[in-house]
DNA sequence: GCGTAACATGCCACAGTGGACTGTCAAGTG
DNA sequence: CACTTGACAGTCCACTGTGGCATGTTACGC
């Protein structure tokens, strides 16, 4: 079981859902920190139907499919959700790039930075947002999960604006 | 030209280098925002070896094969440092875990959450004693680069201190 | 009625991961 | 000296993850 799968499980406890309808939550819901394509949510999908975690309720419009987990589903799922977690990934190209820096031509990384810095503002005033929004009757573990991301987009910013010149350009 | 490619032939301006040695460099110089696999490693060095941006040198001991760059290698490596480098990609098992909190008998994620804490201390520790080491003459690319590790550890490890008695038990 | 946008799935090539496996050499040990 | 151990070096495979292309369907505004 991966942790792809097993998070596709897990939405699954609340309502049948087809996959257009889990590639959209697991967006909203772990998007932030767990990336899930269209094509891998078919692909387990169809391996999950095969092993009988999942059945395929009555097709709705549109070739629409709404699976319906199993007791095995739920089952596994909650294997897995015991499971101590792995490490986290990070990669980051900007950081590849920078570490490279020294085979770039001087100025070229200041408009690279810029760039970047310009979308974590974005990510963190949407995170402001929607936590102002949420209010604090959304439960901890989603407000943990937020916090996660605000924290961390806090703390790139602060890296930007320590960033030496040669790196950020500026004075 | 995939980024990993790329840092292969960012590597080898240096010196030759045999596959082995890539990856210990990489792992050395980029692997804290990059993950780089032995088995990706050895078929990026064989599909950039047909694609002539590297030439296997004389063969040393233990099946050692060194590999230089070629010309032709510089100057695709050079165009992909020009490209913008794309967002960065995060996925932390640990904050899955968390989101499906509610699935999870209460007092499982303490446990979790103190292992993950560990290791994020020890990282941070790490980085910092590292960083004393390179004083300030380790050029400022290497610097930007470790500086990032260190505020993000920082981050997460207050993260970790602000987490509600749910989720990182105690009191 | 018609075009557009959102809905919905499938397929494919490529990138990335992790483990198993094989073999080589150097150094220390009894 | 034979022997074991561990670092070195590469190969292979199955699975997971990514992104783009293709295809068809329905709702909605004009």
């Amino acid at each position: 079981m991966n942790a792809t799968a097993a998070a596709l499980l897990g939405f699954l406890h609340d309502r049948p859902m087809s996959g257009w309808d889990l590639v959209a939550t697991a967006e909203a819901l772990i998007g932030d920190f767990w990336t899930v394509t269209r094509s891998q949510v078919y692909r387990e999908l169809a391996a999950m139907e095969a092993a009988g975690l999942v059945v395929a309720g009555p097709p709705g419009p549109r070739e629409r499919r709404p699976f319906e987990i199993t007791d095995a589903g739920r089952s596994v799922f909650s294997e897995w959700l015991l499971q101590p977690p792995g490490s986290e990934q990070i990669r980051y190209p900007l950081l590849l790039t920078i570490a490279f820096g020294h085979h770039l031509p001087p100025g070229r990384l200041p408009a690279f930075v810029a760039e970047h810095r310009e979308i974590h503002e974005q990510r963190l005033n949407e995170y402001r947002s929607l936590r102002a929004e949420l209010g604090d009757d959304a439960g901890p573990y989603a407000l943990a999960t937020l916090d996660f991301g605000m924290r961390y987009e806090s703390a790139v910013l602060d890296w930007f604006d320590h960033l030496p010149p040669e790196i950020a350009g500026g004075s």
